[in-house]
RNA sequence: GCGCCCGUAGCUCAGCUGGAUAGAGCAACGGACUUCUAAUCCGUAGGUCCCAGGUUCGAGUCCUGGCGGGCGCGCCA
């Protein structure tokens, strides 16, 4: 858009009236009355020059030269606000443009091609993903699409914490099913995971290795039964997030911060500084010279490490492989650590913000307005699998991207298996099918149109006046800007709120123009400049759709089959 | 007790950098439609933006204090 000229020009005004250095703000009005673009610069320059409003902002309209800006006019409006209507032509350009970018459209350059990682999900192998987890993976993959298609080079990340207690409670868990399975007894660990995926991992090494670890050394027999245990969670795990669409770049191992001795590297290195010293048998850091609110143990008493020390040791080794913009998605339980890492971080030297972290809510599901648990497997708590099987992969990526991340989520599963219009979902991907059946209509193949099939020679876009036709460019034209901000406030829910209010508005035309009640309307019209030009709206309309369903992980069929019931 | 987050229509939630008359979906109510444009469409009503102060031309938005809810506050992760 043309929003920077407009800003000169409006600067340029200012000078004239002896007035610079003051931000010029433009927003786009709510109400459609109020033009394409709005100014409250009259507002808040009222007082520094003590004159009304409304007579600044009829002075400035005065000055301004808009010739050849796309501005068709100017009017002051309400307290002081400078109203401006875009030209049509300027609006009609966006279609072409569309066409013309596809799949790239709303793509931008914030970032410069730097990198930044995103780290999420970020489960123990010690039990299958549950829906925090799922929210996170939603979470983490669409902001990393979104930093992505704003210019960085995103890059996703997966810790497994494989090297702790937690871990170790697993085996010994999975050992005590194991010899249960073989008759032999055997005491379940206190704290063990109880839930029947344990004793299904328990079968599944007896079905595999059989009995040879009946007599083995208990310390061997946890061993086999952890090494077991983590490799059948990590491949169901992966298998699940495959199926919810996600992918990483890296699985980064928490043992491998032992084995390649970056742990014992971090401890020197904090020692260095300063700010470590021995206290009751233990090794603290003092976080409070940080802003954290307690100092914090490093290595316990017995001489293991608490978790904080992997954890700093891990951060130096994003920071050391060139990740100096790092995001991490976590649960809102987790955000006792953020204090504490970041003084650990600073203590070595790292910028006071670094990393930076996106914390979420937690999710539960209810249906008829009651809470409900899907907890088969896992002894507590609902899978994310189990949750996809319920109403779908697509389903559950956008619920759990359609709230703000700090706020609590109520997974409505009545409406996720609505299948109609009413489930936002379904309402995005059946305003997509809708363009791509128009043009099967037109007898074009949605799969296969170029751009100048859409856009022609001659094409005469000023034939689109219905208000709806105007309306729905105006909105298309919004969506790189909405990608932008999206990315800067780390806010994927804008992206569905973007996708629901837009495919309203689609299905609401579309539905206007329905050939046997209301074929003035119709796409497909008798008049074919205007159904070239209409199908260049409907060409524009389904690539914007399709990029967005893209950024939140959703399929965006060509075609809805018809549900048997 | 301390820290972070949330509080907006009956329900679930949006609300951009503070901007003009606070929006959407569901539910409710009223019409239309009987269809290969789908699993309908159009409209109406619904509000102490938790409360009280403050900042200013202007506050749902920022600040302070309360109230209510969630989470965290270990030599657990």
């Amino acid at each position: 858009m043309n929003r920077g000229a407009l800003r000169d020009i409006l600067e340029q005004a200012l000078a004239g009236m002896g007035v610079t250095g003051h931000e010029v703000r433009l927003e786009r009005p709510r109400d459609p009355d109020h033009g394409d673009i709005a100014s409250s610069v009259a507002l808040t320059l009222a007082s520094r020059l003590r004159r009304p409003p409304r007579a600044i902002a009829d002075e400035i309209a005065g000055r301004l030269e808009l010739d050849g800006t796309g501005i068709a006019s100017v009017e002051v409006a309400g307290p002081g606000f400078l109203n401006f209507r875009l030209s049509a032509s300027r609006v009609f350009s966006v279609v072409v443009e569309i066409l013309r970018r596809g799949e790239l459209y709303g793509r931008s350059g914030d970032g410069q091609g730097r990198s930044i990682m995103v780290e999420f999900v970020s489960a123990n192998p010690t039990g299958p993903l549950h829906l925090g987890h799922g929210r996170q993976a939603a979470l983490g993959d669409t902001l990393a699409n979104l930093l992505d298609w704003t210019g960085w080079a995103a890059y996703r990340e997966y810790y497994y914490n494989d090297a702790g207690r937690q871990i170790e409670r697993l085996g010994e868990s999975v050992a005590c099913r194991y010899l249960r399975h073989f008759g032999v007894q055997a005491d379940f660990p206190d704290d063990g995971y109880h839930g029947a995926y344990v004793v299904e991992i328990a079968e599944r090494l007896a079905q595999a290795e059989g009995d040879r670890w009946v007599d083995a050394e208990p310390e061997e027999r946890h061993a086999a039964c952890r090494r077991f245990a983590v490799r059948v969670l990590r491949e169901e795990q992966d298998r699940d997030l495959a199926h919810f669409g996600v992918r990483f770049d890296r699985y980064f191992l928490e043992s491998s911060l032992y084995t390649d001795g970056a742990v014992d590297a971090t401890i020197a290195a904090l020692r260095e500084t300063g700010h470590v010293y021995d206290r009751d048998g233990a090794m603290w850091l003092t976080t409070t010279a940080f802003g954290d609110q307690k100092d914090r143990v490093m290595v316990k008493s017995d001489g293991s490490p608490t978790y904080f020390l992997p954890d700093v040791a891990y951060h130096m080794s994003k920071w050391r492989r060139g990740f100096h913009e790092v995001i991490n998605v976590q649960g809102s339980d987790h955000h006792g650590t953020v204090d504490r890492v970041r003084a650990g971080l600073q203590a070595l030297g790292r910028p006071r913000g670094y990393p930076e972290y996106l914390l979420h809510q937690m999710v539960t599901v209810e249906r008829s307005g009651v809470e409900v648990k899907l907890s088969k497997r896992s002894g507590g708590y609902t899978t994310l699998r189990e949750l996809v099987e319920a109403v779908g992969a697509d389903v559950v990526r956008y619920f759990f991207l359609m709230r703000k991340p700090e706020a609590h989520l109520v997974f409505d599963l009545d409406a996720a298996l609505d299948h109609s219009d009413r489930n936002p979902v379904y309402k995005s991907k059946y305003a997509h099918a809708r363009m791509c059946s128009i043009f099967r209509k037109a007898g074009m193949d949605p799969d296969s149109m170029t751009p100048d099939q859409l856009a022609p020679e001659g094409l005469d876009l000023s034939l689109l006046e219905h208000p709806r036709e105007r309306e729905l460019m105006g909105r298309l034209g919004e969506f790189p800007e909405l990608v932008r901000r999206a990315a800067r406030a780390r806010a994927p829910h804008l992206v569905c709120e973007y996708l629901e209010h837009t495919s309203g508005m689609v299905n609401s035309w579309y539905h206007a123009g329905n050939p046997t009640r209301n074929p003035d309307l119709a796409v497909l019209a008798g008049d074919p400049a205007l159904r070239a030009a209409r199908l260049a709206l409907t060409g524009a309309v389904r690539v914007v759709l399709r990029n967005a369903l893209t950024l939140v992980g959703v399929q965006a069929p060509t075609r809805m089959a018809r549900r048997v019931s």
